[in-house]
DNA sequence: GCTTGACTTGGAGTCTACTCCAAGGGCTAT
DNA sequence: ATAGCCCTTGGAGTAGACTCCAAGTCAAGC
């Protein structure tokens, strides 16, 4: 048997906080895990690995709810809703990328300005 | 005397609400534009300009209170200030992209995943 | 057997960024 | 001169995503 992991060292490992790990278990983005004495979580590695999805989805800037939505597709086995949703935030991820990198030009050009000031 | 217009106007050409631009101009995101008759806005070419640039910062994810800060700064002309925010932030978008990047390589394995599934 | 420390729960509070509302003013067309 | 519409203000309300708290449980060490 793997080993299994308490809260707080999930949280560690994932810069989440215990609370805010309980919060997204509280609103289903994250299985409840096993329990341990006392009722304490204990979290497998497969929990760890639907975290680090998760994180990777929220750190690109898809909604709670959305997440959400694609976690029930994926327990539901539902492949076709699951394709759609990811497709969905593949087309939203590029189109974040276009947006950032038209920022990053107009900031690098105006960085370049505020050189030519210190230069000159 | 060129053209000037009306906060609705503004609104359509930006996509923000009119509440929202008063809100940013209640906050000190944009400058207070002059008045017509009746007390109500008129935004200059200059306005808008600024109010795009803005855009772009927040389209970055940049918190307004950031935004904010970077505007005061150059409000201040203190182009030292405005540099290292600008600089920051330049950094923060090249990351946000690597993590985009991360995490569109990891949704577009997933895409293809489902793709087999679908062909097999 | 009592303290210490990590854990549990439900619920309330906070922060950011809006979003809406009530009460009222002013221009335009009929 | 009245209807219709867009504008004004200050302030209250909302949504999303946490974040904190009180009261209590449990196991381990002294």
């Amino acid at each position: 048997m793997s080993r299994q992991y308490s809260i707080s060292q999930i949280a560690e490992q994932t810069g989440l906080t215990p609370d805010t790990l309980r919060y997204y278990e509280k609103i289903g983005l994250i299985p409840s895990p096993g329990r341990g004495a006392g009722g304490s979580r204990l979290y497998t590695k497969e929990d760890i690995g639907k975290i680090h999805f998760l994180l990777h989805l929220k750190n690109t800037e898809m909604p709670l709810k959305n997440i959400q939505e694609y976690i029930k597709a994926y327990d539901a086995q539902d492949e076709e809703l699951c394709y759609r949703l990811l497709e969905e935030h593949r087309i939203r991820i590029e189109a974040q990328m276009a947006a950032l990198n038209e920022t990053l030009q107009i900031v690098k050009y105006k960085l370049d300005h505020f050189q030519e000031i210190k230069d000159g």
